[in-house]
DNA sequence: AACTTTTTCCAAAACGTTTTGGAAAAAGGA
DNA sequence: TCCTTTTTCCAAAACGTTTTGGAAAAAGTT
């Protein structure tokens, strides 16, 4: 059960180096050899000892996340998703996902700098990356390998998975305005997180290519820590403009708030106010009627950023590894003409 | 800052035992030089690679947690809650946390296997325990260490950390009995878990206490794959009962479905339902009305969990560690009497 | 001063792999 | 047969710690 390379070559009467590399199908040692010894490996249940094989090879075999439940990052589907693809893919490779939990900005930086500063992990997976992320600095600073699901502003060159919020966003917009609505509203994700910045600028994007003036009225952003409440007050405050939106954008986290506050002002989602979310949550296929969405793909997305780490801990050029994912339009029946 | 335990002893012209026993604080190391050592390691940002101790001292310094996302469980806070217990509590120990994400049971035990054979990990951590959990058999046969969060089917001594299910839907049921309710429903967990088992148990206990009839009619469980959809049919079916309940205990995972039905049947939660769930999660709080719940501890439990798992590590006996914690009853608006 | 005890340090071994740099054995070529 | 090349194997070193088992130096005792 727990034996070793030594004992393992002992049973073969052979060297340890030789078993060693028979395992590893190096050429020079006959194939007879090789195949006796990978017969007597599996037999004995032989799995060479993961810290002995990291020691000598000066690799951690590890990847390191770290993620904050204080933003509501775990609703749901959509990050499970992603942590998903990424778990799987890391296994695959033989690696193993080492997980920080870190209440606040600081605690996170503070869990990733013991990794790095730690020797713990040979590369980092970084999420919710903010407009300016000092985690890329600190990172991009002492050459350490890394990957971003989403972008920042920064100008040396990095790595990075993202989806197109700005092309969903400009899709979803002109496909509302497409349909005969003129009063379209974005409810947006908290400013200084990178995301936001996409949506807004497809939906401006959106307005523009259908004829639509921007009016800022329209625009709100609600709290990363407590999406529905803050989603809620916003969307009683948008209907009191005296001419008020016939469809609202937005990410569908926020979408109890919006529920209510409709709710409260007796209007029908769908038939009174035409409703896209981003991101396809469990409550969006639940709910009646069901919620038109953005779908990003984000298992698929987890197992590319862990492809592209695994390239640039080989010393790839990380500038090579920019991916914009797009994301697909699922429509429902809160995306209908405005009556 | 990369900087090895030779390369400082040699900066030190001390041999790197010495070093070694003065930063561990061992009493064959004078005061002052032990001091000159912790100064000259802080001044080089000296840190043991951890892999080499590892490798020296026979231990991963690493615990495994395996995750499935196809059941609901990261639905909002609960689980990220526990998790981040658990994270910052290991962490505290100078351990890994390693993350296997497992889209179903076969997984879920190749995901654990490879942790314990592949020696990756020193003890594990389990979650979302079935009745019968061939996990813990596993486990128990290979003497391996490990601690529950919840319990499960099984004669040989273990560690645990599980809420006080029973109790906390006694209560429940025992309040709403008391505020005059006579026709109480259950909506339980997917049988097949461990969770549900403890909520009967409780609610029957509850029904006795206050001397009410158990009506079968009255008790449904619901899929944890679709939560909603499931509780959402369960509740039409319920009020179809020509002698329909006055309240439901469920656990707040399937509250969007009860909500739902309740509006599909113009009933109000509250005034013509009373509600009370299991788990605060954010949409108890948000709805109006705001739900009752019963909020189980989960940080403090994940924490537990923790100093369990180290003692087991350390070679005490685990059937010292079987600890069940009270849950608290929080009431808001949906506990009212029936009108 | 001579002996004992305590304090302080360190060389060497060990943890379990992989890699380096040959060496022995077999095969091929003349 | 003898020399060269190829194939097959392995001893030793290395990865960076901690621990073991002293040894030297200092302090204490008589």
């Amino acid at each position: 059960m727990t034996i070793n390379l030594k004992q393992l070559s002992k049973l073969l009467k052979l060297s340890p180096t030789t078993v060693s590399r028979a395992l590893a199908d190096y050429p020079d040692v006959s194939a007879k050899t090789r195949a006796r010894v990978k017969q007597m490996a599996i037999q004995q249940g032989y799995q060479p000892n993961p810290v002995a094989r990291r020691l000598q090879k000066g690799k951690t075999e590890t990847i390191g996340i770290v993620i904050t439940p204080e933003q509501n990052y775990f609703s749901d589907t959509f990050f499970i998703d992603l942590l998903s693809g990424i778990s799987n893919q890391i296994t695959r490779a033989g690696y193993e996902l080492i997980l920080g939990v870190a209440s606040d900005e600081e605690h996170e930086m503070q869990s990733m700098r013991r990794m790095v500063e730690g020797k713990r992990v040979d590369g980092m997976i970084l999420t919710l990356i903010r407009e300016r992320d000092p985690r890329v600095g600190y990172l991009l600073d002492r050459d350490f390998p890394f990957v971003l699901y989403g972008r920042t502003r920064e100008t040396r060159p990095y790595a990075f998975v993202d989806m197109d919020g700005k092309q969903a966003f400009e899709k979803a917009c002109t496909y509302l305005a497409g349909l005969g609505h003129r009063r379209i509203a974005l409810l947006n994700g908290e400013p200084g997180f990178i995301f936001p910045v996409g949506c807004r600028e497809g939906y401006e994007s959106g307005l523009f290519l259908s004829w639509l003036e921007l009016d800022p009225d329209l625009i709100r952003e609600w709290k990363h820590k407590d999406p529905s409440q803050s989603s809620y007050r916003w969307t009683l405050e948008l209907f009191k403009n005296d001419n008020p939106p016939t469809a609202i954008l937005f990410q569908t986290e926020a979408v109890n708030g919006i529920f209510k506050g409709l709710d409260e002002l007796n209007l029908q989602p769908g038939k009174d106010v035409a409703l896209i979310g981003y991101d396809d949550l469990e409550i969006a296929r639940i709910h009646r009627p069901s919620l038109s969405v953005l779908r990003p793909q984000a298992k698929e997305a987890g197992q590319r950023v862990v492809n592209i780490l695994m390239e640039v801990i080989k010393g790839e050029d990380p500038g090579k590894f920019q991916e914009i994912h797009q994301v697909e339009m699922v429509i429902r029946e809160t995306s209908l003409p405005p009556s």
